[in-house]
DNA sequence: AAAAGCGGCAACCGCAAAGGT
DNA sequence: TACCTTTGCGGTTGCCGCTTT
């Protein structure tokens, strides 16, 4: 797609000219937007947003297209696995959201780094401990992750039996950084396995990881319930997220705050029961 | 019922890297 | 190879809706 050269430089002059629109954009915006991309493709931003008749930056219309507008976009919250693989995933890697985001077929960057913002540095403030620290990140390792993936298999456990049954659909094998051990998530969907099957292309490979990959199908109209908890069945010794040091925590850690705000539907970080446990875990520690 | 506070999220900003001329 | 444009990324902001007082 070469619509450089001349017509780039014009479209600049009349941006200049005239005043680009910002802010939240209307329906008749991301229409234009979407109408064009789907007639002749994604190409080179700041042409393809004169071109679409749209008062916008290209930065801004690759923004919107990206976190919002695109066919493959998951919405809905955060599941129980996407929790834990981003978890994971920001362990290793630290912020870097859209190398995580490759992982979480459908979410976005800023989907992402919005959720840890809003909710685990949220609880991290909560536990009166910095998200960096050694020991929010040990309170993940040994402590969160591994409930995290207790109420995964809590879920498999409680959903129907055409679960297992139908568990073979596709697998999401998650290599953590602690002793080498490998979370295997297997899971099922209710779609038809040709459609994931057609579908997988549009997972990223992942070349510096040559003991990871994600084969997650995406659809192209996704289903919020696609990766349910209640749909996947879990595999995992996670004996190895027990903390090495059973007197490692900090004493003063309060919990309170984090239970009492904890136990609902929507925030599914950890409910009461996981503050009970963690509190266990405190209280026999001092 | 109204005001204040808070949380979630879309969008923007600035910077750096990549690519083209 | 220097310059310019575009793209991609992470950090930040501000709006809006929900909850609490």
């Amino acid at each position: 797609m070469d619509v450089k050269a001349k017509g780039n430089v014009q479209s600049d002059q009349e941006d200049d000219q005239m005043e680009l629109r910002r802010g939240p954009w209307t329906v008749e915006e991301d229409l234009k937007l979407v109408n064009y991309i789907l007639t002749h493709g994604e190409g080179r931003w700041n042409p393809l947003a004169h071109d679409a008749g749209l008062k916008r930056t290209g930065k801004s219309c690759r923004l919107r297209w990206l976190n919002y507008l695109r066919p493959d976009l998951r919405r809905g919250n955060i599941t129980l696995e996407e929790q834990l693989m981003i978890l994971e995933l920001h362990s290793r890697w630290g912020n870097r959201w859209s190398k995580i985001a490759q992982h979480l077929p459908g979410r976005t960057d800023n989907e992402i780094k919005n959720y840890w913002r809003t909710r685990v540095q949220k609880h991290a403030k909560q536990l009166k401990c910095d998200v960096n620290s050694k020991q929010f990140r040990d309170a993940m390792r040994y402590q969160w992750i591994p409930r995290l993936v207790e109420r995964i298999q809590a879920s498999a456990a409680n959903s129907t039996t055409n679960t297992a049954a139908s568990a073979t659909a596709g697998q999401f094998v998650m290599p953590h950084g602690f002793g080498g051990e490998r979370v295997t998530l297997s899971y099922s969907t209710t779609e038809n396995s040709s459609t994931a099957a057609s579908s997988e292309t549009q997972v990223s490979p992942v070349s510096d990881l040559s003991d990871y990959y994600v084969n997650v199908p995406v659809n192209d109209n996704p289903n919020p319930d696609y990766f349910q908890a209640s749909q996947i069945g879990y595999s995992h010794r996670y004996s190895s997220f027990i903390s090495p040091s059973t007197n490692y925590y900090n004493n003063g850690m309060d919990f309170q705050p984090w239970l009492d705000g904890a136990d609902t539907a929507s925030d599914n970080f950890l409910n009461t029961d996981d503050f009970l446990f963690l509190q266990q875990q405190f209280n026999f520690n001092m």
